[in-house]
Formats: C-alpha cells, structure tokens, sequence
DNA sequence: TACTTCTGACATCAAGTGCTGTCAAAATCC
DNA sequence: GGATTTTGACAGCACTTGATGTCAGAAGTA
C-alpha cells in the first residue's frame, strides 16, 4: 500500500477496478477476513512477547508465528511499536477488567474487596504467566510511544483504587494530590511484587504474596482512618 | 588483542619483547591510563543512557562522547552489556549509600529514619536526575544479564529497609517471608513512584511523595505493632 | 636522533533490522 | 471454465549493529 490510509476497516466497499465492489472471499467479508488476520498476528505478537522478550518480537519472528507472511503484518500494524503497544493494551484490559469483576463481586465488604482484587491479580499471573510477563516485563524499556501507553494504563488502575477507597475516607482527610501519590504506591508495590514474582519463575507460595500486600493496604487504610470492620492483625 | 586475556588491569607488568617493561606515558603507568580510560567510558555510557536512553548507547556513541575510539571500548568492557550493567551498578552504589547515610545519620529516631531515606531518594532524583532515569527506567527491558544484576542490587535494597525494621519489631509476628514481601512492597512502592515522577518532569512537588510514601512506610509500621512515637495522622 | 610504544581514524565483516516490491499460484466468484 | 482477486513466498534495499583488524603517525624514551 503505497499511499492509501487504509487505517481501520471503515471502507470496505472500495472498488476495485470501476465498479466491482471487493465482496466476499471464502464465505466472508474482506473486513472480516481483514479482522481475522489482525486476530492471528495479534496474538502471534502476545505468544512471542511472553515467551521470548520484546526483542524476539521480529517482523519474520512474529509473522511466522501467526502462519502469515510480512505483508500482512504491515496490513494489520503500522509498524512494529504499534503491534507492541496493541499487545500490551490487551493484556492490560484483560487484567484489568478482571480485577474490577472481582472486587464488584464483593462490594460492601470493603475488606474482601481488597483481598478480591489482589488475589485475581496473582491468579492471573499464574493462569497465564506469559501474558503476565508482557504486562509486567516486557512492556518495559521499549520507547517513549510505549512509555505513554504504559502511563495511561497504570493511571486507570490508580483510579480504580482511588475509586473504591474514596467513598471510605473521612471526608478531607488528606489533600487529594497525596491521596493519588499513596494510589499509585500501593499499586507500585503490587506492580513490584508480580514483576519479582515472574521474575522469579512464581516459586513463592502466591497467598504469601497475597498476605503481604493485603498488609500493605490495610496499614495504609487504617492510617487514613478507613473502618474495615477488622481491627487485629491476621 | 586476539586471544590475550587482558581484563582486569593487574598484569601491567608484561614484557613487550624480551625484558623492556611497558612502563610509563605521558606520566603515568599504563594501568592508571587505562583506569582513565574505563572512567571516561564508563562516565559517557552514564551519560548517554541517562539522556537518551540505553538503545543510544551504541559502541561509537558511547566512544565518540568518551572522546575515545572503539578499540577502548572493548580494553573496558567486555561488551556492550557489560558496560550497561557497569553503568547501572554505579548509580545503584551511590544511591544505596546516599539513603544509607542519610537513614544513619538519623538513629535512635525511626520515625526520622524513614523520612530521611524516602527524602534522600527523591533527593537524588532532583539533584541528578540523568542518572537517576538510568538507576530507575532506563535499565529495564535489557536482557537477563541485567535483569539478574537489577534483582540483586534492588534486593540490597530490601535488605536495608528489613535490617532497619527488624530490630523494631515485636518478635515472631509474623513469618519472615512475609516480612519480607512487605519490605519488597514498600520497595516497589518507593521504586515505582520515583519511575512516575522521572518520567513525568518532576513536575509534581517533592513532598507530595515523600509524604506519600511515608504514609505508607508508617501504615505498615503501625499495623506490624512497630512504635515510632508518633499516633495521630499528620 | 633512533627506536619503541601507544594512539586514533578508519576499513571491514557478517548479521540482522524494518520495510517495500514483485510475481506466480491458489482460491474464489460468476 | 474463465476471469480476477487474494494470497504466500521471497528477493531486495538501505541501514545499523557489534565486533575486529589494519596501519600510519603521534608521543614518549633512551
């Protein structure tokens, strides 16, 4: 495609020569075909990325993997960050959506939706330690279009936090800019102890994981004055 | 040199031909010509990752800003990732010992303590803070060589905040395993604010994080029975 | 001055990269 | 069956990388 901005697949009935209008092709549409394939290279990306590094994530690397050739890695990406950063988003909206579905599950027991949300995270990692690994590893040190990516994304996670533990503080307690800063420790340090986790081949028993940032959030919400209806340690 | 291995610089006394000792140029001993060397290199890696990242620390990127050429290069370091991982140890000692004054000057006061190592880092985050995207992002998403130089030095780390809470501690609270997650938790904290506020400018006022921080560093202390001689929030 | 060591600029190498273009053959449609 | 779109294989380009080799001349020594 040497000049035509063929983005989305918002013009699906281009014509080919004057009047042909580009149908279907083995019992489905272009676009879908088009979607199809997209499909497999993304997913080709997440396998490699997961499993070999960032770095392995080669045009032919990754084109290979999805059993298609270059030319359509170029038709579903832009370029190589693009498909990086698609990966990435993924596997962040999954994990994402994830632990929001298990802390709802337990809404108004303040308590049991820390230790929800925490615990789906760690079960994610272990269910699926290559996508993991692209959340928390791999995504790291690639470039300034990926460094924004991963900023947007961490705030969403910040903001479910702050989200959930707003409605529990003593009103004006702490001005909101710290309260954004002790979100986003809390969330380093989860952050922190699934990259070691990974890291470290997810040897350590997960609940002792689990265990210590329950500690970490607890401390901090008793410390803002938040009534978990729990008072003694364990 | 082909098959001579000349790493470290303690044979400086090596005969050239028959009994002529390579000995002194421009004043000064080969070996301590060849520290000079190493320094400049190792200072313009420092540099380069520190402003535009490890990807630009290309061999005759970092040669050309040592004012060197490449053949120096490789009598410094074995590699190229040798000089990264060199780069990142360095960084890595002077914070370490930075926080670690600053923690020590402060004894006999824990609650002082703390805000004295937070304080120290965000410290050195501002005073320098080229070095400090090496120390805290730029070494991410290398290899494995640094990955394993990365775990080691952030675990010196932990090291330091579990050897100052120790001793501070009601016996037998808890398994030292999860002790030691929450240190790593507090770590993660502390890490991925400092990552936050380099990537974003340090725009947002110092304070705001150490106070962040250390709300959670007490929350954890406090909830681990730990008496700074401080109760109320504030 | 004669001699040696040290130094820097540069050439070279193979390999790998992202990316584009070509083209015949296969799959499909009418 | 014939026309045509879609597909896959692959060559090619320009470039960069890490790493090594060459070699004349500068800096120093005696």
């Amino acid at each position: 495609m040497p000049s035509s901005g063929s983005k989305s697949g918002a013009n699906a009935r281009v014509s080919t020569r004057d009047n042909r209008v580009s149908g279907r092709y083995a019992g489905k549409a272009a676009a879908c075909r088009r979607q199809e394939r997209y499909g497999k290279v993304l997913e080709a990306g997440i396998r490699i990325i997961g499993t070999q590094g960032h770095e392995a994530a080669t045009l032919r690397a990754v084109s290979r993997e999805a059993g298609l050739t270059e030319r359509y890695f170029y038709e579903a990406f832009e370029n190589r960050e693009a498909l990086l950063i698609a990966a990435y988003q993924k596997i962040a909206d999954e994990v994402l959506l994830c632990v929001r579905r298990a802390v709802m599950a337990q809404a108004a027991d303040p308590l049991a939706m820390v230790q929800a949300g925490l615990q789906a995270n760690f079960d994610y990692i272990a269910a699926a330690p290559d996508r993991a690994r692209l959340l928390y590893i791999e995504c790291l040190g690639i470039g300034p279009g990926m460094d924004r990516s991963l900023g947007l994304n961490l705030n969403r996670f910040a903001d479910l936090i702050l989200g959930l533990a707003q409605p529990l503080l003593p009103r004006d307690i702490r001005p909101p800019a710290e309260l954004r800063v002790m979100a986003r420790g809390v969330l380093g340090a989860v952050v922190y102890l699934s990259q070691q986790w990974i890291r470290s081949g997810m040897r350590q028993p997960r609940d002792e994981l689990v265990n210590g940032s329950m500690e970490i959030c607890l401390g901090l919400a008793q410390r803002l004055g938040v009534d978990l209806a729990e008072t003694g340690p364990v």
